[in-house]
Parts: C-alpha cells; sequence; structure tokens
DNA sequence: ATTAACATGATAAAGCATCTCATTTCACTC
DNA sequence: GAGTGAAATGAGATGCTTTATCATGTTAAT
C-alpha cells in the first residue's frame, strides 16, 4: 500500500503524493521524467504543481521508494525502486528502456572495486543502442 | 600533433583549440568540466569565452576526440579519448576517478546485449563510492 | 595582401531543477 | 467534529549548466 510506503518515509500523506507513487506503479511506462507525471496528472484533471512534483520525488528517492537515473538527454527519469538492483537497456531510437539484473556483472564490479581498494556505494550502467526487433510497442 | 586530430576533424587549428586540447592531455586530472577548463585557461593568462569551450568540447566529442560523460552533480565531464573504451571508479569524497577496462565485463554486456536483439552503439558503466587508502593525493 | 568562410566571445536565451513564501492541507487533540 | 500547529502545496522566482545569437576577429587559401 503506498500510504504505508509514505508514512514510514516519515512523509505526510497527501493526495500529490499518493498519486504519484500510484501514477508511478500502474503506469505502462515505467520510467518517467518529473514533466511527464506532471503533465500526465495534469491531464487526468488533477491539481498538481511541477515543484511538488520534484519535491515528492526527490523525497521517495531518499526514502529509497524510488530510483533516479540520468539518462542521455537532459531529464532525469524515475521508477519505482524494485527489490534488488538493476540496469538498462536504452533505445535511442524509440526511448524503449529494458532492464536486466546480470549476476556475473555484479560480482566482476565487486572483485575490481575491491581490488582498487574501493568501496561501491551505487553504481549506474547503462547500455544505449537500439533494439533490432519492433517490439517496442510492447515494452 | 594535437594540430593534425584538429585538422582531421575538419576544423580550422585555432589558438582556443589548441589550447583545450593541450590542457586535457597535459593535465593531473584527465576528467575536467567545461568551467574547469574555462577557468584554467583563465588562470593561465589566455583569453577565451565559456562558449568556446563548450563549443570546441562538443565539437571534439562529435570528431570522436574527447569523451563526454555525465557523473553525478550536474557538470558533464571531458577526457581525452583514449584507443580502447573504459568504465570510471568515481570517489563521492574527493572527487577522484578512476578509469578501469574489464573485459570480462565487456563480453557480458555483448552477450545480454544480443540475447535481447539490441545493438549497442555507446555505454556507461558508474560506479560510485569512495576509496578506502588515501592515495587521492596520487590520482 | 585579399578575401570568403569560419571561429570567437559577450551576452541573451533555453532547459532542468530547486528555492521562496503565502496559502492550504494534514493529523492530532479535545 | 471543530480547533490548532506543523508540514505540504503551488505559482513564480531563482540558480545553474549548456546552447544560440551576432557583431567582430582569425584563419587559410588564393
Amino acid at each position: 500500500m503506498e500510504e504505508q510506503d509514505i508514512k514510514r518515509a516519515g512523509l505526510k500523506v497527501t493526495q500529490p503524493r499518493l498519486k504519484i507513487l500510484d501514477l508511478l506503479g500502474n503506469t505502462r511506462e515505467r520510467h518517467l521524467s518529473a514533466e511527464d507525471i506532471y503533465k500526465i496528472l495534469l491531464g487526468n484533471g488533477d491539481e498538481i504543481g511541477l515543484a511538488t512534483v520534484y519535491r515528492a520525488l526527490t523525497q521517495f528517492e531518499a526514502a529509497g521508494l524510488v530510483n533516479r537515473h540520468h539518462f542521455e538527454g537532459g531529464q532525469a527519469v524515475f521508477e519505482l525502486a524494485s527489490e534488488e538492483h538493476h540496469d538498462h537497456m536504452v533505445c535511442m531510437r524509440t526511448g524503449r528502456v529494458l532492464e536486466f539484473c546480470d549476476e556475473i556483472i555484479e560480482q566482476r564490479q565487486r572483485e575490481l572495486a575491491h581490488q582498487h581498494n574501493f568501496r561501491i556505494t551505487g553504481h549506474s550502467l547503462i547500455l544505449y543502442g537500439e533494439f533490432l526487433d519492433n517490439n517496442d510497442e510492447k515494452a
């Protein structure tokens, strides 16, 4: 329940915050920019301000509810945080984003970090390119 | 020779462009933001405009002479392009950047992309964290 | 030296994100 | 359920990075 998540984050349960979390959880496109969210909610007839969207997303990120990614192209995108870390393939043609997990890469990253006396606190692996099939509709 | 690189890129050989390439090649810190470059050159007594720095870097990037990276923290950083692709560990405490190459990860990325019918045109792997030793001075 | 195309740099402008602050909403108490 | 203080909202201002504009200055080839 979104309400619980918001409370657990030490935040008041408000309409804007519920709407944002709900949208992130129930949209076909898991990865949305702050402006996407703002426009979709406005389109739904909700009253909301862009500043509120940014604020809420930043708070959700701090609470671990959502992740922020900086794909190429200026705007950051947000997604509901899932159990395990995952990486992304981003189609430069259609914008489609595919998430993937790979334990071999994760393991190798840990090894390399250890070799260099580096303590990893976060990481970002993004493959840019394009999908050769035309499944982009079913993304 | 920097002059040749600039010519090969189809650009005129100008003082600002030479200075920028020279700086990128001869600075201890391989990764500089446009503003870093601008300020260093100003500090050296050179006359240069920030717009010129951005323009030159964008042109060099298009020509494959430099790479642009979007580490966390707003500003993009630029580095002289080297033979082979490499990834980065970024120290969140000191800003130190360590480059590394790992064929196991590269290979695995290719496999995963192939599995998903994805043609890779670029990729970005960044590990954020901190170095546990205090070699930051020798970076 | 001349010249035409290109480059420069100061400043304006665009784009993304955050800050400000007056108003509203939430959640708790009685 | 009304009252109250703290927190949240939203409109607009502001900040910061990057790009566009354009009059002036350089380059490189004749």
